[in-house]
RNA sequence: GCGGAUGUGGCGGAACUGGUAGACGCGCUAGAUUUAGGAUCUAGUGAGCUUUGCUCGUGGAGGUUCGAGUCCUCUCAUCCGCACCA
């Protein structure tokens, strides 16, 4: 052994000359090769804030081991990286630096670059794009154009959050306690006219397809499902009593309890109803109470933790079965967004109709009874909300639900005032964003021809990227060389949209991108087939409904377009769980962030890697830890050494027929191990287990080096420490390649195809067996693998120690499951 | 409020198919080494007890089973998402 060779770990050193070999052999560098089987791996790309946080670190570490993992196993790996460079806090930042959004986003895209690129990770670089790169976004509004005359987007008013003070539109976080961030102004609602992009056309689909999805995990198909919301109901008219608008004769409500119908005493309607708004005309009270509904954030949480409130209109509806009259009130719990903006209130048997009914006194009717006399029914305590018999219901008594359903639906379908219909919760995509540092929406809005979409070849629409920023909202609005220009379809002079779009637009499309991203005379082209679907995606449980189901819709949207060819954009999804300190996220606001770049500095990049993968598995939670990452370091440091005490290579073959019995033990363990690890990384996806088992076998080897030093022992030796650095490398991958070339290899570990499991040394002559009285471990006994069912009884009952135990009563029952254990029942 | 998850030693976690609870690591304790500190190495480390061994123990309460961290019912706590943060 050289003195060279007892070297410490010098992690920088180290890094520093791995990743110079990669980038000497361009080992990164994906390129399409049909003879090839390909594996996409993909990371959720970053929005460039300004450095990497322990979130990015352990998103894209997890990413590039599935890469690293699949490359050795011998396919085509593209792993690549981009910018999701356009959105809100670039404009906060260009207001507080007094800088333009453009140049603070590229500076952070510059620095962040370098922090990934001393992480090491494997990706190829010359497909990086980021997305407020014109060439990336001329082909989102090329493609919004496209889907403009297929009809599938569309204007209409929208609500937002209105700032009085500084005349802005507020996105939710900006949004404090009802007040505007930088104001402190009350926000109002207000309508405004807004894009749409009809989602809803496909919502059969997007539920459908979440079956096709075997590589997601079930909360997350579940979670998209239920975001859907697909029902099955009946959408009905109320005819409103004397009505003194003849646009208002009726309103329309769905239910999917129709059964129930009879048991209305009470309309709600949102405060944003056209009903409601009508009667407010009229009644001061009213119009004050709808003003205060107002002032409240437009985000489905804030109206469903407040107080349920509520008003009578004073208007009346017509029952559509026995005439009746009931009051129509309008209730804060209402969404105007989700069906016709009007619920029918059913108080006996819905629980929330149950509590505003009693806090405005309202009648509360009986309708279904419960089907067995067990179940109680008490209304004066609860709504009686399960499915029963019909009561109190005219013709209808007496039905269960399915038949109340298709009775009461034909009846009003027979009269034309309802029919059986499907509801979806999912709404259309809102993609306008009244801001400024986003994609253009490629829209001119003329007098005469309305909203003209701008033609191709005009196209892209630019952001003018030098500009400045005030707090009162897109400069676009007030830059006329930006906003005037003529109509592309009459020549009119005409206002060119100024509205942008939101952010997750261009999300939901870099990773076909990623294909092509030097095409340039089309959005996307066959090597987006190539490449395509993603067989690995990775990233936040933050994103499992909006971004992941954006992102799937578009996808749709890009097939049936002819530019991709598959249904759906991810076959396999891995969402990771958040970074923790102290038990809490760690963020900028609670001030308990670590930055990765000091600990690099300190550990060396492999260090802060294994520590990310070591912690816990990668869909749940990971808690920092400071001495864990001293851990993980004082680990590689003990690896090295063990490395550096072995002598490697040259040495002969290992011929296993002439191992001694501790020779095979090891070999077992090392196969063994090998085995468990394959599978960690290739199914199941837990770093964790796949690290702690080669710990494991490291310290079997120390343990057998201690007293086994001749040349067999070394050969032994040489293949565990071979499979324990090929089996770390796409964790550590820097430490590996050092460790591959000390144990006397030419080349690059990440080049090494991934090791074969040998059967033959994983068969072992015996089998420890645990031996139970009554469940409890009594026990334990060494047998050859051979025994019979009955032997193996035999023997279990005449061990000592399990003698002792059922010496007192007799042996009622034994069951022998046969490999493992043996459990005794005494009576 | 609705939807989804999580809960196991002092701490992070393991136990994959209902079959040895606590792998692996951190921390701690003792010892070795060292002028000291640090680093390193060795051993021990769920709790309790009448300590050759026994009993208890996976948020809580019930249940199913020869056997439950794992399955079922109820319940508590914490976290994530809720459509303009990304």
């Amino acid at each position: 052994m050289t003195n060279d060779d007892m070297i410490a770990y010098n992690p920088k050193q180290v890094e520093i000359e791995a990743q110079a070999y990669w980038d000497a052999h361009s080992s990164f560098k994906a390129t399409e090769d049909p003879d090839k089987e390909k594996f996409y791996c993909l990371s959720m790309f970053p929005y460039p804030s300004g450095h990497l946080h322990m979130g990015h670190v352990r998103n894209y570490t997890i990413g590039d081991a599935i890469s690293r993992f699949q490359r050795m196993l011998g396919k085509n790996v593209l792993q690549p990286m981009g910018w999701d460079a356009f959105g809100l806090p670039a404009e906060n930042a260009a207001m507080q630096n007094k800088v333009p959004p453009a140049s603070w986003t590229y500076s952070n895209i510059d620095y962040m670059r370098d922090q990934l690129q001393k992480l090491g990770y494997a990706y190829d670089w010359e497909r990086e794009l980021a997305t407020c790169h014109r060439n990336y976004y001329k082909w989102e509004q090329w493609f919004f154009t496209r889907l403009y005359d297929k009809g599938l987007v569309y204007k209409k008013e929208a609500e937002v959050n209105w700032d009085p003070v500084d005349q802005t539109v507020l996105a939710n976080e900006q949004v404090v306690d009802g007040r505007g961030w930088r104001s402190g102004a009350l926000v109002e609602r207000r309508n405004i006219p807004q894009w749409f992009v009809k989602i809803t056309a496909m919502a059969q689909e997007l539920l459908d397809d979440l079956d096709k999805l075997e590589g997601w995990p079930e909360k997350v198909k579940i979670m998209q499902s239920n975001w859907i919301g697909r029902s099955e109901g009946v959408n009905l008219d109320f005819e409103i009593a004397e009505p003194t608008d003849a646009s208002l004769r009726s309103l329309s409500v769905y239910t999917t309890r129709p059964d129930t119908l009879m048991g209305v005493t009470y309309i709600a309607v949102a405060p944003q109803h056209p009903v409601a708004i009508k009667a407010a005309k009229t009644n001061s009270r009213l119009a004050q109470f709808i003003a205060e509904q107002n002032q409240i954030k437009v985000a489905e949480a804030e109206m469903a933790t407040m107080e349920k409130l509520g008003m009578d209109t004073g208007l009346k509806a017509i029952h559509p079965i026995n005439g009746e009259g009931v009051p129509i009130y309008t209730a804060n719990f209402v969404l105007m967004s989700y069906g016709s903006g009007a619920v029918m209130a059913v108080p006996g048997h819905d629980q929330r109709d149950w509590d505003f009914a009693r806090k405005y006194g309202l009648e509360i009717k009986q309708v279904v009874e419960p089907l067995s006399g067990e179940v109680i029914c008490d209304l004066n305590r609860e709504a009686f909300v399960e499915k029963g018999r019909l009561i109190n219901s005219g013709q209808f008594n007496g039905l269960n639900f399915t038949e109340a359903f298709e009775a009461i639906a034909a009846y009003l379908t027979e009269r034309g005032r309802g029919e059986k219909t499907v509801n979806y919760r999912l709404r259309d995509w809102g993609v306008s964003r009244q801001r400024y540092w986003g994609a253009p929406i490629p829209m001119i809005n003329c007098d005469a021809c309305g909203a003209v979409p701008v033609p191709e070849s005009e196209l892209p629409v630019l952001l003018p990227e030098d500009i400045e920023m005030d707090e009162s909202g897109s400069p676009l609005g007030k830059m006329a060389e930006f906003y005037k220009t003529n109509c592309p379809s009459c020549g009119a002079a005409a206002r060119r949209e100024t509205d942008t779009f939101d952010t997750f637009m261009e999300s939901s499309w870099y990773f076909a991108r990623f294909a092509c991203k030097d095409q340039n005379t089309s959005m996307l082209d066959a090597r987006a087939n190539y490449w395509l679907p993603v067989d690995q995606y990775i990233g936040g449980i933050e994103h499992a409904i909006l971004h992941l189901l954006y992102a799937r819709f578009y996808h749709k949207l890009l097939r049936d377009e002819g530019l991709v060819n598959s249904d759906e954009p991810f076959a396999r999804l891995l969402t990771q769980g958040m970074v923790l300190k102290d038990g809490a996220k760690m963020s900028k606001s609670k001030g308990n962030t670590v930055d990765p770049m000091s600990l690099i500095d300190r550990y060396g990049a492999d260090t802060v890697r294994m520590f990310t993968m070591f912690a816990s598995a990668p869909d749940q939670s990971l808690d920092w830890s400071d001495s864990g990452v001293e851990g993980s370091y004082r680990f590689l440091k003990r690896f090295w050494k063990q490395l550096s005490e072995h002598e490697a290579l040259p040495l002969p073959e290992m011929n296993s027929l002439t191992l001694s019995a501790e020779q095979k033990k090891l070999r077992l363990k090392s196969h063994q191990t090998l085995a468990k690890v394959t599978d960690d990384y290739k199914r199941r996806h837990t770093f964790n287990t796949a690290i702690a088992a080669t710990m494991e076998l490291l310290n079997a080897i120390s343990k057998f080096s201690e007293d086994h030093q001749d040349e067999t022992d070394r050969i032994v030796v040489q293949e565990a420490l071979e499979f324990s650095v090929l089996m770390l490398a796409p964790i550590v991958p820097h430490f590996c390649h050092a460790a591959w070339q000390r144990l006397g290899h030419e080349g690059a570990a990440m080049d090494v195809l991934w090791p074969e499991v040998a059967e033959s040394a994983l068969v072992q002559d015996n089998a420890l067996i645990v031996l139970q009285v009554n469940g409890k471990l009594r026990s334990k006994i060494e047998v050859s693998r051979g025994i019979s069912k009955d032997e193996l009884e035999k023997l279990a009952l005449g061990d000592d120690i399990i003698q002792r135990f059922i010496s007192k009563g007799s042996v009622r029952k034994v069951i022998v499951v046969p490999g493992k254990l043996v459990n005794i029942v005494t009576g």
